[in-house]
DNA sequence: GCCGTTTTCGGCCCGACTGTTTTCAGTCG
């Protein structure tokens, strides 16, 4: 309900950008990106509250409150309709091919009658667009080559896929002579699940050489744009990257600039403008006079605020804390000592418990779970009872072999079935370490049957941890209906942990769900699901959404030695 | 349309690069 009413404010701004409305239309962005990043049903606050709940959500006022209950009641806004009827396009299609903006998708629908992406295509092909007033040949070919592009990818790429890619590539940029630093920014900085595009800052003595070698990378498939300071290339990947080379006296001021999110910048322009500064990315200006852009540190100090951590940076409360010193201490990036869900050989991972195990100490842990699935997961081959009792005998062998340096605990993922009772029994779960509990069937339940079938299995008392709570895989699938408030309410009073899963297509749960249970107070685990040793290196992402829920070290049980860990269990 | 530790009215974030045509609009980040 939320992307939908989102999507349709997005467009309604849009048409009123054409008609030559101003400022409205960035009223009505601005609420989408709001709606967009609410973690509660729109409908649900609606419900609750009326209009006047609605107008305390920031941004939404008495107009845009109206247009919204009337979507809600009626299933349309009046107002989107007739701006519609003046332009009967796919605003949403045709604007995500790279170079088409709404003025471009227009002038393309009066001249030519373009309404979809299918119709832009064909008259690319049969170079109807370059013949046409204000066009080029040029224009006609990048049409063509955004069109390609999005065929291949829908636009985003999963970070923690993704990651050792981009690495690589920063690796070739600091050996290419003169260079004095590279950084990627945007939303790989901010760790963001999913990534559009990668954006590299670069300082170096010798911009042309950087430039020349960027553009030629054996990894770029196309070059956009190249210029003395900015270029622009399409991956053979599909995913675009920039690279900016920077002047080392304001990379602090780049940085910030670069690695947004774009309402956390705005916001704190508008703090800047309030004061008399000018903020862009060479510097915080007074008049002409550059009083901060070596380190972030000191422009967000100079505006009155802490320096904030770029994984919550998106203008939801951070910047009020860090104005007043009350910015959490998150979570980093080396605190965890365990790994809390693994699959082995047993089922069905790829490696065998020794294996794995040693790879994690070779990671740096001092202990992990062994999680295979159970019974009822018969895909996965999954372990029954009488599995479970051989498999404790086998990690009691392996923890003798491994000595005191390295843990090895025994676990499960036992399966939640439909009516919330788990596939393995009481006596079998009372012999692990640490029982995780996970749907894995039966996904098309009403809220409340899934809500109740997963506070069901939390009663149990040898269940420690639900894993991946919401069942969502990135790109994939849906998470299942669930009340998410009630589940946290429920993990409060039964003391069950909730698991933040560091696989990159889960990342479940998602930050504004963790941000609601550190309100609420519960603990969580953080962990990778890995089916193979090499899974292991994305225990980092797990740490990223985390930091982006505003997860501090004390919150997350494996920060601590296995022992205590073990403490904080039912 | 929204918003307010200088405002309930008068503001609303900033700059590089391209393609196109001759000074700039459009798009993007």
């Amino acid at each position: 309900m939320n992307d939908k009413i989102a999507s349709i404010l997005k467009e309604m701004a849009v048409l009123m950008d054409l008609k030559g409305i101003d400022f409205k239309p960035r009223a009505f962005e601005r609420v989408a990106y709001a709606i967009e990043e609410l973690s509660e049903d729109i409908k649900g606050v609606y419900k609750r509250g009326g209009l006047k709940a609605l107008e305390e959500i920031p941004g939404i006022g008495k107009g845009i409150a109206e247009r919204i209950e009337e979507f809600l009641k009626t299933g349309k806004i009046k107002e989107h309709r007739e701006l519609k009827k003046d332009f009967p396009i796919n605003i949403d299609e045709l604007t995500s091919v790279e170079g088409v903006g709404p003025k471009t998708a227009f002038e393309l629908y009066k001249k030519l009658g373009i309404k979809t992406l299918k119709q832009l295509e064909k008259a690319a092909k049969t170079g109807k667009i370059s013949e046409l007033e204000g066009f080029g040949p040029k224009t006609e070919e990048k049409i063509l080559r955004g069109i390609e592009f999005l065929k291949k990818s829908g636009g985003r790429y999963i970070l923690g896929f993704t990651m050792p890619y981009i690495e690589e590539i920063l690796g070739q940029l600091k050996k290419v002579p003169g260079v004095k630093k590279v950084e990627a920014a945007g939303s790989i900085r901010r760790m963001q699940e999913t990534v559009g595009d990668l954006d590299i800052l670069v300082v170096t003595d010798k911009p042309s050489k950087m430039m020349d070698f960027f553009v030629s990378m054996d990894e770029v498939a196309s070059v956009h744009s190249k210029g003395r300071t900015k270029s622009f290339v399409k991956l053979k990947i599909g995913m675009d990257a920039d690279l900016l080379v920077i002047d080392k006296d304001s990379f602090g001021a780049a940085s910030q600039y670069f690695t947004g999110d774009k309402y956390h910048n705005i916001k704190l322009r508008e703090v800047a403008m309030s004061k008399g500064y000018k903020l862009n990315e060479y510097g915080l200006f007074k008049g002409k006079k550059n009083i901060a852009s070596k380190t972030e540190e000191e422009i967000y100090k100079k505006l009155g605020f802490d320096w904030i951590p770029p994984e919550i940076r998106n203008n939801t409360g951070e910047l009020d804390a860090a104005k007043k010193g009350e910015l959490p201490n998150l979570i980093d990036y080396g605190d965890l000592k365990g790994d809390l869900q693994i699959q082995t050989d047993w089922t069905d991972g790829v490696n065998s418990i020794e294996e794995i195990a040693k790879e994690a100490k070779k990671e740096g842990l001092e202990y992990i779970l062994i999680t295979d699935h159970t019974k009822s997961l018969a895909i996965a081959g999954g372990l029954d009872e009488k599995g479970i009792e051989k498999q404790i005998k086998e990690i009691d062998k392996i923890n003798e072999k491994l000595g005191s340096r390295f843990k090895v605990l025994k676990g499960a993922e036992v399966n939640i079935m439909k009516d919330g009772s788990l596939d393995i029994d009481d006596k079998t779960l009372a012999k692990l370490d640490c029982v995780g509990a996970a749907v894995h069937s039966n996904f098309n339940m009403s809220e409340k049957d899934m809500t109740e079938r997963i506070k069901r299995a939390m009663d149990n008392p040898h269940v420690d941890i639900i894993f991946h709570p919401t069942g969502r895989v990135i790109q994939k699938r849906e998470a299942y209906e669930l009340d998410i408030d009630e589940i946290i309410k429920h993990a409060k009073k039964t003391k069950t942990i909730l698991e933040i899963n560091a696989y990159p297509d889960r990342s479940d749960l998602k930050d504004d769900h963790i941000r609601k249970g550190i309100d609420a107070g519960i603990k969580f685990s953080i962990s990778t699901d890995a089916h193979s040793a090499s899974h292991l290196q994305y225990l980092k992402m797990g740490i990223a959404q985390a930091r982006r829920g505003w997860v501090e070290k004390k919150d997350v049980i494996n920060t601590r030695t296995w022992q205590e860990m073990l403490k904080l269990l039912k």
